[in-house]
DNA sequence: TTGAAATTGATAAGCCCTCTCAAAATTCTA
DNA sequence: TAGAATTTTGAGAGGGCTTATCAATTTCAA
């Protein structure tokens, strides 16, 4: 049992890590601490924020480690523009997100009737939802104005 | 006023065009006759189709004229794994999409109810939304077994 | 018809992410 | 705790998709 700030994901992630035979490391450790701090980020944020106390982490193992993040269900990934956003799923229940296309302003909500009515659309068609995107794209007050 | 069978469409390219400057070529209207066939396709899929009468056609054009056909309104981007897939607006309303990850299945659905709570949240956060993007990601009931 | 401006096709370049592989770290075994 | 087995790491190469470059060609307004 971990203690610390971020004990409840420390051990999810050793538990993911004990049943798959993977290892618990430094990098590990140190990438979990940093990434629970924020809402989403992208891996190359993460390589640059890391470097400047552990200039020696690699890009690659930051990508490896938040898409093990995110087997271990401590992470999710959302594609965005042209890169991947690893979004914290402790740090705040799941959200979607409004987007000003005229100063790139962005809105995070939650709406749980219109994720009712999601479930309701998937299992009309057979499916079983896994993740969903939703995004609103549209001009902000002061951009109307 | 154009003739045939996609004169609307013909026409509201000519009219983008013409409000920017840009020129009514035989590869735009080729490609523009091709992807209204088409409920959504991608850059690369169009290419080797078209090929097959255009062998000249280079791939780049296609792309470039795609994301003119999106700047016109007549086509839509749509990220969809790793690549773009460009959605036919025309041939069907708007719509949304369900889509397996196990096959890569497309499901279309509209939810008239799902839009107007859209709408309100964006009301509510000051916005007014140009366009959106739902995508539900699952299992479809032959992935399932 | 003419010439400025836009477009095209081939291909190089770019971006984001994953793969490769030898060295290092971790965990298991005795 | 030493040694062996297994996994991980970091650096850079590689890959897939899309855009940029640029000389040659085409379009179109005058
Ligand atoms: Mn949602
Ligand atoms: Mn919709
Ligand atoms: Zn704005
Ligand atoms: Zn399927």
């Amino acid at each position: 049992m971990a203690s610390g700030k971020y004990a409840k994901e420390m051990d999810a992630l050793k538990e993911h890590l004990a049943k798959h035979h993977l290892k618990f490391t430094r990098q590990r450790e140190l990438i979990l601490n940093a990434f629970l701090r924020q809402e989403h980020i992208t891996a190359e944020a993460m390589y640059h924020q890391l470097a400047k106390t552990d200039p020696h982490l690699g890009l690659a193992t930051i990508y490896r480690t938040l898409n093990l993040f995110c087997d271990a269900g401590i992470a999710q990934a959302r594609h965005f523009g042209s890169q991947t956003q690893y979004d914290n799923v402790s740090h705040k229940g799941h959200h979607d997100h409004l987007i000003c296309t005229g100063c790139g302003k962005i809105v995070e909500f939650e709406n749980c009737e219109i994720e009712k009515l999601q479930e309701e659309v998937a299992a009309r068609n057979g499916f079983s939802i896994q993740t969903h995107r939703l995004e609103l794209y549209g001009l902000c007050t002061r951009c109307r104005n």
